[in-house]
RNA sequence: GGACUCGUAGCUCAGCUGGAUAGAGCAUCGCCCUUCUAAGGCGACGGUCGUAGGUUCGAAUCCUACCGGGUUCACCA
């Protein structure tokens, strides 16, 4: 909105001062001050050779002749504070109207598309809390470079073998006695999860046993009978045996049908899955042609490794001695079958940021390699999600499971929806959509609005808020203007000549104008969190232009007509700014 | 110990490419529904921006040191 102003500014600034390549500092306008953008003069004391004053009143002077947008000024210490007259809001306002989606880039199936990987879980219990950060963090992010107009794939990879898997494998042998999730009545992942858990309460008892024969707790662990039994039986799984494959099978479907419940709850889904029963062959050979290059070397015992001291990093390890691959190795591996698998210009690891450390080292193998590709890898480092007590610890059953928060926050939307009196003439089941649209709307703004790469704290005894900074107060305001529109009927005609902006309507038009920028900026940072910020910045302001103007009962019909335009923008703004958090807006609550 | 990261109101978070008197929400205490949905609006209370230096006309923001939290440095994934 104020690009030409910034070009007035640089030729007046090059006409006082002879300044050819000025720093121009344009920010908004403090509210205790009158204006609406100011310029710092500060920078261009030393070639005006005038006080900070001065400098700024013959700027303004300068502004007022030159620049049309600019209707007044006024000067504080070094601060230039110009009001801007109606023409740049109108011109703003008019580019919105003629975009219903306004603020989003179209679709472009010439731009090449973007890999998002996300969700990443272990087949051997279900999902937590950390988990939805993650989910939401990634669908956010592949809806942000949608918005774009780049085409993303959504990609998950799930980590369905090692001995983690045979531990529930083998609990579910010893004690399940057939029982499946079906006769149990609950969901396969959690189903597989309590045999997670028997496995371990198992594991400790022997463990336990063994020390009291003398062992320390490192030799019982391995000589414990049932550790014993799920090594062999990843050593079957890696042979093929039919029996454990089976199992396997079996089991991981329980899980998924699981996941598939608790995705779809999220509205998240995946355009393709990778296992990592199958990558994890993946990246020995790109090893081998490393090796040849010379990026990594061969030690006596025959391990191989790459040495990254040069680069501030370790030695680390690519393959075993006996020739297994490690996780590192099926990343590379898995990075390099992506991108032969798809067209596409980015892949992005939405990952906890307890793996910065390994992603450096992968990108840094990866680019040795001499891919092209590997500088555009990155990694969405997110922080923890930790109670107040700390980190959730799945031994201390303090462990906050998706589905469970889920249910919380239904059931606190029905709560409060019932107490305020707002299902009234709601049918059964359109109240089950609206008690799972706003409780799911809380939950994912509380997450969403705070910075991803920052640790943020979750009190499960504190049940998340719908008032104030939240996902229902966005809903809210949502909801309400669209009850305005319904009752609007058929508004007239207006134009700009009818309307004399107040100042409320400005701010919001002013507020409104920035989307776009926003929007943009949020997924070059791939960061939801401004979005949130942006959205809660204008329902603010629309409450409070809201609470002091009618839109229907407006002084002229052609003023109510345009309020009701305005209205209608920011319901949209709102609306196209929820969805690229997976929030719902409601026309109704 | 090395590396990375965080420290802002009682609590949860903004602000960080240096700019004016550091902002929200929750909590606490008031006020506003015969007018478009009060899940709203307005006000009060609440801060030596971890500490100490430095750079600068100007530092929550940049630099250094220290203090305090977290993560990571596996032939686990």
């Amino acid at each position: 909105m104020n690009t030409g102003l910034e070009a007035a500014i640089a030729t007046t600034l090059k006409e006082l001062y002879g300044i050819e390549q000025a720093n121009i500092d344009l920010q908004e306008t403090r509210k205790e001050f009158e204006g609406d953008l100011t310029l710092v003069v500060f920078p261009y004391l030393k070639v005006s050779r005038l006080s900070p004053e001065a400098t700024a009143e013959d700027i303004g002077a300068s502004l007022m002749r030159q620049a049309s947008d600019v209707s007044a000024y006024n000067v504080v210490k070094g601060f230039l504070n110009l009001s801007l007259s109606d023409a740049p809001l109108q011109s703003a306002m008019d580019q919105m109207l003629v975009d219903p989606q306004w603020g989003i880039v179209p679709l472009n199936p010439d731009l090449p598309a973007a890999m998002v990987e996300y969700s990443s879980p272990n087949t051997n219990k279900p999902l937590h809390l950390g988990h939805i950060r993650n989910n939401l963090l990634g669908y956010s992010v592949s809806k942000l470079i949608q918005a774009t107009g780049k085409q993303v794939i959504q990609v998950q990879i799930i980590n369905d073998r090692g001995v983690h898997i045979c531990k529930s494998m083998y609990a579910w042998k010893m004690f399940g006695n057939g029982e499946t999730p079906a006769t149990r009545g609950i969901k396969g992942d959690h189903f597989v999860g309590e045999y997670y858990v028997r496995f371990d309460q198992l594991l400790k008892r022997e463990v336990a046993e063994l020390m009291a024969e003398g062992y320390s707790e490192v030799d019982a662990t391995k000589r414990a009978p049932c550790m014993i039994h799920v090594q062999q039986m990843l050593q079957d799984w890696e042979s093929g045996n039919p029996e454990v494959m089976e199992l396997w099978n079996t089991m991981n479907a329980w899980v998924y049908e699981g996941f598939n419940a608790t995705y779809d709850r999220l509205g998240v889904q995946f355009d393709k899955n990778y296992f990592e029963s199958q990558t994890y062959v993946l990246g020995k050979k790109d090893i081998e042609t490393g090796l040849a290059q010379g990026i990594f070397y061969r030690r006596e015992d025959g391990s191989v490794w790459i040495d990254l001291t040069d680069d501030g990093l370790d030695e680390k390890l690519v393959l075993r001695k006996d020739g297994t691959s490690v996780y590192m190795t099926q990343d590379i591996g898995t990075a390099i079958q992506r991108f032969s698998d798809f067209q596409m210009d980015s892949l992005t690891y939405v990952v906890g940021n307890e793996q910065d450390y390994h992603f450096k080292v992968l990108f840094l193998i990866l680019q040795k390699l001499g891919y092209t590709w590997a500088s555009t890898l990155s990694h969405l480092s997110y922080g923890m999600v930790d109670l107040p007590s700390g980190r959730m610890k799945s031994r201390e059953g303090t462990v906050v499971d998706a589905d469970d928060l889920l249910d919380e926050m239904e059931a606190g939307a029905r709560r409060i929806s019932e107490e305020l009196g707002k299902v009234e003439g709601l049918s059964l089941e359109e109240q089950s959509v609206l008690y799972r649209t706003l409780g799911h709307g809380a939950l994912k703004y509380f997450i969403l609005k705070v910075d991803p790469r920052k640790r943020m704290v979750f009190n499960p005894e504190e049940s998340i808020d719908f008032n104030g900074n939240t996902g229902p107060f966005l809903q809210y305001t949502h909801a309400r203007i669209c009850s305005i529109l319904r009752k609007s009927g058929h508004a007239g005609p207006w134009t700009w000549e009818d309307i004399h902006l107040a100042d409320k309507e400005k701010e919001v038009i002013k507020c409104l104008s920035k989307f776009p920028s926003v929007v943009q900026k949020a997924a070059a940072d791939q960061n939801p969190s401004d979005v949130a910020g942006f959205l809660y910045d204008l329902a603010k302001i629309y409450n409070g232009f809201y609470q002091v103007h009618s839109v229907l009962n407006a002084e002229t019909p052609q003023n109510a007509a345009f309020r009701i335009a305005l209205s209608r923008q920011v319901a949209g703004a709102l609306q196209r700014g929820m969805a690229l958090l997976g929030i719902v807006a409601p026309e109704r609550m």
